[in-house]
DNA sequence: CTATAATGTCGCCGTACGTGGACAATTCAT
DNA sequence: ATGAATTGTCCACGTACGGCGACATTATAG
């Protein structure tokens, strides 16, 4: 088998859809339901729901709050100009995909 | 003097604020105002400025994409049970204060 | 297969968001 | 001191947020 035994390879906070993943399996591996996980954090179970699908326009605040509820520290990385597929930066893509707002 | 030179020891994200001092710093150290960083984020200025102050309820969509454009990775670290003053994990600090939302 | 828990949806509602545009205040060169 | 650039603030507007309560739909037992 592979060598990482379970040791988490890296993982890097790119977009909504990763912190939904991140909160939704550290709640299971914590043995927290959605319910008991937002009462903890303070928000309703509907927040965490939609939250742990990927939900664009949540609120940071709330959003820092569970990682800290869930004890997950949030590092700031030394950029690499090689991890996966390179944004050019300076040019937006992201930006542009923007204007096309997802409904959700 | 002490030693790390100019590595930044190991930044921590918990909060709103820190979001926005690490924006502000690395937007300033990218050389770009703040109109060139929200064009290429594809939001307002006036978004900016307030993510920058800290805003809590900022969308974390367009947060991630701000870190993005400016290469600055998140990453999932490992649990520290010690570092800086501990939220004991169970009883819920944060969401307490919650209540009491900050208008602003 | 049947209870029971857990998760996913639905409306309604008050509140704040993020934007564009204009203007004030501050910082920075010269 | 003068002017330009950068940053901070204000308003009005349309839109979505997040909460609540109820219900529908899967998992998980038993």
């Amino acid at each position: 088998m592979s060598p990482y035994g379970d040791i988490e390879v890296m993982m890097l906070i790119r977009t909504p859809q990763d912190i939904g993943a991140l909160l939704r399996e550290r709640r299971q591996k914590a043995g927290l339901d959605q319910a008991e996980l937002a009462r903890r954090v303070g928000v309703s179970r509907q927040w965490l729901v939609e939250v742990e699908h990927g939900k664009p326009r949540a609120e940071i605040g709330l959003v820092l709050r569970a990682l800290n509820v869930l004890d997950i520290p949030l590092e700031v990385g030394t950029p690499r100009y090689a991890t996966g597929v390179a944004d050019t930066p300076g040019i937006d893509i992201d930006a542009i995909v923007d204007a096309a707002r997802k409904p959700q």
